[in-house]
DNA sequence: TGTATGACCAGTC
DNA sequence: CGACTGGCCATAC
């Protein structure tokens, strides 16, 4: 097991964030079981920032604790990782994606 | 080989 | 309630 899986595993999860939802890094992390590493799962999607990976896993489907876009920096624009969002339906309170309505949680046991 | 840092989180002061 | 701290683990220098 090379941490090089650990990343596939995070990719794996992000992929499934359906459409119109979002979920945290603190979440993906304890899905895989690294409760409290959700550092890594930035990391990872870190790595992806500038590839072709974007088109196939939806890494701005991923915001912090607070429902904020932490990542907004990394994508192309700083505004494009928002309005990927909103054009999947997902409202804003001010700059926090509005968890209470389109959190995910991913089921994916161990 | 050791230190610093990061798309974070929870606990404490 | 804002500010600070520790922890987590991989990567960069």
């Amino acid at each position: 097991m090379s941490s090089h899986d650990l990343y596939n595993r995070i990719y794996d999860i992000v992929r499934l964030i359906p459409s119109g939802r979002v979920t945290t890094y603190g979440t993906i992390a304890a899905c895989i079981g690294m409760r409290s590493s959700a550092r890594m799962v930035g990391w990872a999607l870190n790595a992806l920032a500038g590839t072709s990976s974007l088109a196939d896993i939806p890494a701005h489907r991923v915001v912090n604790r607070n429902g904020m876009l932490s990542g907004r920096m990394f994508f192309d624009t700083p505004f494009l990782m928002r309005e990927m969002l909103e054009a999947e339906g997902i409202e804003f309170d001010g700059d926090a994606v509005r968890l209470d309505k389109h959190m995910w949680v991913p089921e994916i046991p161990e």
